[in-house]
DNA sequence: CTGAAAGCGCTTACAG
DNA sequence: CTGAAAGCGCTTACAG
């Protein structure tokens, strides 16, 4: 492969000024750094990765650190990241985290720390003290996302918020026997910043302004199945709702599931709100809580750029939006 | 942080020697190789990525080449590779590949050749003649899954017989007047080397072998919604099929849509068969030619290592393994 | 604005 | 089995 020393003479200069044209950082006179891009073009010259890296401790990469990759949400949410990360020159590498102990302490332990990527981003993960400590220590910054610790700093959706707006929706439309359809809260979060508790308070408190003390919660798995399960229950049950807040839209379309097997109609007998923005929501014509998983992706990868000091890039405010978009799946109460 | 230099002065051995016993290369006792790595644990020291890379010339990364990274489809492919490099001690860089030709140019120009990455796995794009010569004249081995170029090695469905074999599942509950629901064939596939085109050629061989010449053949975007329209064309105009065999399961989706939508009983009045297995085909009780993409990414994963030699990996089969899953959206013709 | 040279932190052929 | 030393291919403080 062609190295810096062939580009340097074909240009008829050192290989500093080489260096300096390709990068752009240095001042240089424009004739010069014309001629010297025009050489490397040319040979098809490309700066070696590993020995920038090294000399300069730049490693033009960010770590993404990313649970159960095959979910929907998060995959959109790379997208995103990669939109902001490769017009910049970044790459993105993945490390998936799964719940196999050995596999995660050689994440912490050994791949993070080859100095391989200058900066990571956290998408909601739940971490062990130990492991958020290896986070901490490391050179370079961190940035999460939806991430429930309070030392992570990062980008959140408001949460609460979420819920407090689609009971609202659904109280509004008349409905009073609400049951909030959550997730079980994960072990070893720190209190309140994990999502499924954040939009449970959410429901609570909305219930509570309209008067209704002790509202129904139930959880299940984040699944379409172990939703769809539980609604069963929920629908056959005494005292069958008239909505349900699904936590996540996938938990929705469970819900959906259950009531077309139970020959529930919705929305005439049953609303049901979910969160998320789904693909296929509006395919199931789902009312739900848009949360842009695109944009956050983005937003996150704007984020670290500005960490390190990118040009062009600030930091984006950490507060995510949202949005409530109604759909066929809720109606008034009838 | 702490260098080589330090682990070799705590164990009380030269550079070279922490190499090896860290690395594992070279002849070393096993009592020195223990006292290495226990020095080395001791002190949290972890080799640097690009110190390694730039005097070894392997870089323990592999680049992923993947359309659309917001496809469900795509998403479960990475797990699976992830699956089958993680344990091993490579780490995974995304290359999203869009439509934007500069960023394109920027990819396969500059990304792909600062020698960051060991080989190249490339998911199902199709690439411009340019880009295939750029991606040959890597100095890395390339491995493709389901890519229409017959120059790019790799793993491969065979979408003829998909096509034929859900043709052959609708044949045998005695439908006739079948209609397949594809996509359009990019431009600049290799002739018959792409998935819609197989699937199609394996629609037609199997309604052949009915006796059905000629049989009836739609297009429409690879999207739920552009399904949804064009089966609505299908199901309301002139002789509107009793079985629709759709090329993938977001088409199916669609397909299954636009019935509810207009009143049509499936599978009562219409058949309807999808192809790959997709995370809410049991939700919509969707049959389907399930095709396994974690372990298709497993299987890519594995094929890189065996090219790059990495012990105890095999190369897999190229021809990647389906099966027909039926489901309640397929019944006999009445 | 540009160059000579040291140095980034490892790996590995060579020698013993 | 182990070590001294060259070298991987850049970047950048220093000097001019």
């Amino acid at each position: 492969m062609t190295g810096i020393e062939e580009v340097a003479r074909a240009a008829g200069v050192s290989t500093a000024t080489v260096s300096r044209a390709l990068s752009g950082r240095g001042r240089l006179s424009e004739a010069t750094r014309a001629r010297v891009r025009a050489a490397a073009a040319d040979l098809g010259y490309v700066v070696s990765a590993a020995a920038s890296t090294l000399a300069s401790g730049r490693a033009e990469n960010i770590g993404v650190i990313v649970p159960l990759l095959d979910r929907w949400f998060f995959a959109t949410v790379l997208d995103g990241i990669a939109a902001q990360l490769a017009p910049r020159g970044y790459d993105m590498t993945l490390y998936n985290l799964t719940d196999d102990p050995s596999q995660r302490r050689g994440l912490f332990d050994t791949s993070l720390r080859r100095r391989r990527v200058d900066g990571v981003i956290v998408l909601s993960v739940v971490l062990t003290p130990e492991e958020r400590r290896q986070l901490a220590e490391l050179p370079v910054p961190v940035v999460g996302l939806g991430v429930p610790h309070a030392e992570i700093a990062g980008l959140r959706v408001d949460d609460t918020e979420v819920g407090r707006r689609a009971t609202a929706h659904l109280l509004e439309l008349g409905h009073r026997d609400i049951v909030h359809l959550g997730w079980v809260t994960p072990d070893g979060v720190d209190d309140g910043l994990d999502i499924p508790t954040r939009r449970r308070r959410g429901f609570v408190q909305a219930m509570a302004g309209a008067g209704i003390r002790a509202p129904r919660i139930a959880d299940a798995g984040l699944t379409v199945d172990e939703a769809r399960r539980r609604a069963r229950e929920l629908l056959t049950g005494p005292e069958a709702p008239t909505a349900i807040f699904a936590a996540s839209d996938e938990m929705a379309y469970g819900v959906l599931s259950a009531a077309r097997e139970l020959g529930i109609d919705v929305p005439g007998s049953l609303s049901v709100v979910g969160v998320d923005g789904h693909d296929l929501a509006e395919l199931f014509d789902l009312t739900t809580i848009e949360q842009f998983p695109h944009a956050q992706g983005e937003r996150a990868g704007q984020a670290i750029l500005a960490e390190l000091g990118v040009d062009g890039v600030t930091a984006p405010a950490a507060s995510l939006p949202f949005e409530l978009v109604v759909r066929g799946s809720t109606a008034p109460r009838t």
